[in-house]
DNA sequence: TCATGTTAAGGAAACGTTTCCACAAAAAGC
DNA sequence: GCTTTTTGTGGAAACGTTTCCTTAACATGA
C-alpha cells in the first residue's frame, strides 16, 4: 500500500492543506516547511492519486487520443509526436483505440464523462451528423487528418490536408503523363464524408476536368492494408480494363498493389504507375520507391496539440487549419505505353 | 455539467445505493425500482464517474498496457488485438506509450499509483535488474514479446518467444544454405538482456556451431526501421567483406537492408539472401517477398491478456508463456554465389 | 402469536484529494 | 500601542462513488 497525502502530512507534522499546497506549489509556505514536506515526498516515494485529484479538480488536466485504425503506420507515428507534445507540457496522456464498426465518437462521450477529460484528439474514423455529439463533448476538441464537414465548424477544431484538393493532385500528375485509365482505390469511397470519398471526389473532379469519362469498374473498395490492396488490384487486372496508372489513397494499398503488379509480371512503371498517398517510410523503401502525396505528418501533430492547449487555455476559438501536402516523385510513375530507355 | 448518482436517485425517487446496486448489478432489487431507475439512467445519460468509482473501489478494473516502440507495425497488430481482448471483458483499458530513452518500469510505478491499475501489460523495453521495481509495482504484470532474466520468475509474467532459439533457427537456414559471411543487424545487439542481444546470441551460437569465425565487422547496430537498416547496410556493403546474407532482428529493418541492397544494384537472392524477424504484413507484400522468423503475434496478445485475467481474479499464479516461431520461406534466401536459372 | 428469515431499500462512512475558511502570529502603518 | 495587513498554517467540506450497516415490511414455520 503507497503513502498517501494524510501519511506525509503526518510524518512531516504538518497538515494536509500544507503538504497539498507545497505538491502544487500554491499559496504560501515557509521555506521551511517546504523543504520538510518534500524530504518526507521524496523518502516515502509519495505520488498523488489521480483519481482523487481528478474527482475533486473542477478542471482535469487529462488529455485523451481517440484513435481509429492503430495499424496504418502512418497514424503511429502520429500518435508518438503527439504523445511526445503532450508529455513536453506536462499533462497525463492516454490513448484510446476503437475498433472498425464503433462509434468513435459514442466512445469519447462515454470516455469523457468517466475520466473527466480536458481535451480530446481524434485521429481517424467519421464524424458527420454529430453535431448533438459534439456539443454533449463539451470540452475542446481536434480532429486530425479528418474533419466534419456538416458540423457547425464553430464547436470543434481541425487540422488537416485538403482530401479533395490532394487527390486531385495525384489524378491530375497521372493525366499530365498520358494516362487515361486510372484505376482509384480507397476504402470507402462510395460512403459519404469518409476521407476515401473525399479523395474519390478529387480523383473524379481531375477526371472530370480532363473530359475522360468515369468508369466505375476501375475504383476499388478496399482497406487500408496491403493485403487488400494486393486483392484489389488483382481483381482490377483480371477485369482487363487496359489500366496503365493506379492510384491508391493509402500507401499501404499502394504497397500491396505495387506487389500484386509485380506478380502478374509486370513492371512499374514501365506498365503500370502507381502513386500513393500519405508518406509512409515504407513507400520510400519499396522497390521501386513509389510516389507519393506526402502529408506533413509532425506538422499536423505538433499543430493539433498546440492548437487544443489554447483552446484548454481559452487563448483561441475552434478553427480550422489545412495544411499542404507535396507530391513526391520518386520514379514510380512515367508516361504510359513507352518502355523505359536504359 | 451530466448528472451524478445523485441526481439520479432524486429523479428516480430511490436512495443513492439503490441506484449504485442497480448499475452494479449487486444486492437485491425489486424489479419494479430496477426498471425506474435503468429508465432515468438511460433518459439522462448518466454514466458513472470513473474517478469516482476507482477512489472507492479497493480493487479498480483498469487495465493498462505499457509499449516502447509505437511505430513498429508489428507491436501495432497486438496492440490491437490486446485492446480486443480487454474490451471484451468489459474492462476499461487505456494504453500507455513511452518514448525511447523513458524508463519504462518507472513511468509504469507514477502509473500505478495515480491510476489505480489492476493489471498491466508491457510491450517493448527492457526490464532487468528491475526486480525491486516490480515489487513496487504490487499487480499483475505480463512482459509480452519480452521477459525479465535476472529478475524472481514469481514475481511476474511472460508470454514470449525464445528469441535465442528463433534467432539460432535462423542463421542456421543461412548456413545449411551454404552461407559463412553472414552479416547481422540489430538494435543494441551489445546491451546485455535487450531482445537484439538476445537475438544476437542466437546468431553467435549457430555460428559456433558451425565452426564459422565470428567477425565483428558484419554486426550492425540500428533502429528497428527502414531507414536505420537502410544506412546500416550501407555502411556494411561498403566495407567490402564479401558479405552474401543477412539476418536483420526485424523485418523492418530486412526491408531497408533490401532496398539497400538493390540500389546498390545487387539482386536478392542471387547476390544477397536476406532474412527478417517478425513477421508484419510489409515483409510478404515486399518485392521479392521477404524470409523471415514469424512470432505468433495473435497468439500472444491472446494469451497476455487471458493470462493476466487469470492473475487479476486469483485463478493463476505467475508464468512463464514461451510460444514457437515460423521460419517462412518466400525465396528471398538461396544458396550463394549461384545465379538462378530461369 | 411470536421468533426467525428473507427481501428491499436507505443512511452514512470512506476513498484521497483540493480549496475555502478560520485563525494565529508576525509585520506594518499610523 | 493600537488597528490593519500579511504570512503561514490547519480544519473541514466537497467531489461521486461503493459498501457496510441498519431498518422495515412481509412471509414462514413452530
Amino acid at each position: 500500500m503507497s503513502v498517501n497525502i494524510k501519511d506525509v502530512a503526518r510524518i512531516a507534522g504538518v497538515g494536509i492543506s500544507t503538504v497539498s499546497r507545497v505538491i502544487n506549489n500554491t499559496g504560501i509556505v515557509s521555506k521551511a516547511t517546504r523543504d520538510k514536506v518534500l524530504s518526507v515526498v521524496e523518502q516515502y516515494n509519495y505520488v498523488p492519486n489521480n483519481n482523487a485529484r481528478n474527482l475533486k479538480a473542477t478542471q482535469s488536466r487529462n488529455i485523451a487520443l481517440m484513435v481509429k485504425g492503430i495499424t496504418n503506420p502512418f497514424f503511429s507515428n502520429m500518435i508518438k509526436e503527439i504523445e511526445r507534445q503532450v508529455d513536453l507540457r506536462g499533462y497525463p496522456f492516454m490513448i484510446y483505440h476503437v475498433e472498425d464498426g464503433t462509434n468513435e465518437i459514442n466512445a469519447a462521450i462515454q470516455l469523457v464523462q468517466e475520466k473527466n477529460l480536458c481535451g480530446i484528439i481524434f485521429m481517424g474514423g467519421t464524424y458527420d451528423h454529430s453535431e448533438e455529439k459534439f456539443r454533449r463533448l463539451n470540452i475542446p476538441c481536434v480532429l486530425t487528418t479528418i474533419t466534419a464537414q456538416e458540423v457547425d465548424p464553430s464547436i470543434f477544431s481541425s487540422v488537416i490536408i485538403d482530401d479533395l484538393k490532394e487527390a486531385y493532385k495525384a489524378t491530375k500528375y497521372l493525366i499530365s503523363l498520358g494516362h487515361t485509365a486510372i484505376a482509384f482505390m480507397a476504402k470507402s469511397p462510395f460512403l459519404n464524408e469518409t476521407t476515401g470519398n473525399r479523395r474519390f471526389l478529387g480523383y473524379i473532379k481531375a477526371l472530370e476536368e480532363s473530359s475522360i469519362p468515369y468508369d466505375p469498374q476501375l475504383v476499388e473498395d478496399c482497406e487500408y492494408s496491403a493485403s487488400s490492396g494486393f486483392s484489389a488490384t488483382r481483381r482490377l487486372l483480371n477485369k482487363g480494363r487496359g489500366v496503365t496508372a493506379l492510384f491508391a489513397a493509402a500507401d499501404t494499398i499502394a504497397i500491396g498493389a505495387a506487389k500484386a503488379v509485380l506478380t502478374a509480371g509486370l513492371s512499374i512503371p514501365d506498365d503500370i504507375s502507381i502513386i500513393g498517398f500519405d508518406g509512409i517510410e515504407m513507400a520510400e523503401y519499396y522497390h521501386p520507391s513509389l510516389d507519393t502525396i506526402s502529408q506533413p505528418a509532425n506538422e499536423i501533430a505538433l499543430s493539433s496539440v498546440s492548437l487544443l492547449f489554447d483552446l484548454i487555455t481559452g487563448q483561441s476559438v475552434n478553427q480550422h487549419i489545412v495544411f499542404d501536402a507535396v507530391l513526391i516523385k520518386r520514379g514510380s510513375c512515367k508516361n504510359p505505353g513507352m518502355k523505359r530507355v536504359f
